[in-house]
DNA sequence: CTGCAAGTTCGAACTTCGTCGAACCACGGA
DNA sequence: TCCGTGGTTCGACGAAGTTCGAACTTGCAG
């Protein structure tokens, strides 16, 4: 059973959440995430993207301090830090679920 | 005399925005705009990069919508396109204000 | 045990980014 | 008219990021 690395929010800095919320991709991760309001598998996030690119995705997101993955099974159940984030980075998921924005797939 | 092109707001993504704000120097320079609240040239912004980085950084700036750029006389002055920007991206700003970071190089 | 489904890892190809020096341009002052 | 200052542009470079297929791992179902 793999275990994921997650950040604590204090090193987290606002370059590196810019960084990983400049792709449209990760973005409409984030979105579904809070729109839905759950843990989701990774598969479940509807993007036009192989495997590999999807569980890198996902990575950068992590490593962001954005995301929260646990094994489950066969499954990696990914969920927002909301609570964390919005002490940190106040307004910043605002941002993201207001955007009116397009994902492509790069 | 030299003319610059700003994008209209509504052109202006969100991956775009965070794109530019993904570096140190960016957001570096959006804070002095923000904190000292007028017009600067380029050159007072202080930065440990060279020239041509630093016109590239402003380049990066403009074209994400972020500020906005006149030339007068020899000098160009800049300024934050704050009432643009916090109509579109409400919260923003603030979040680059009140971010604790450091300013490296690269 | 076998097979499948969900994810990860690796390596390769490719693109984009950050940085700089050097050359250039344009304005204003001596 | 010549010079200095403020900025831009160009070409180059290495570093970093994106994407994929293929091979691998791990857990679950039958």
């Amino acid at each position: 059973m793999k275990t994921y690395h997650h950040p604590p929010m204090e090193d987290v800095t606002l370059p590196a959440v810019m960084q990983a919320l400049a792709d449209p991709c990760r973005v409409a991760i984030v979105r579904e995430l809070l729109t839905r309001d759950v843990s989701l598998a990774c598969h479940e996030v509807p993007l036009e993207i192989s495997k590999a690119t999807r569980s890198h995705h996902f990575d950068v997101l992590r490593q962001a301090g954005i995301i929260h993955t646990q094994s489950e099974g066969t499954k990696c159940m990914t969920s927002l830090r909301k609570k964390e984030l919005d002490q940190r980075f106040p307004g910043l998921l605002k941002l993201v679920e207001t955007e009116p924005h397009q994902c492509s797939k790069s």
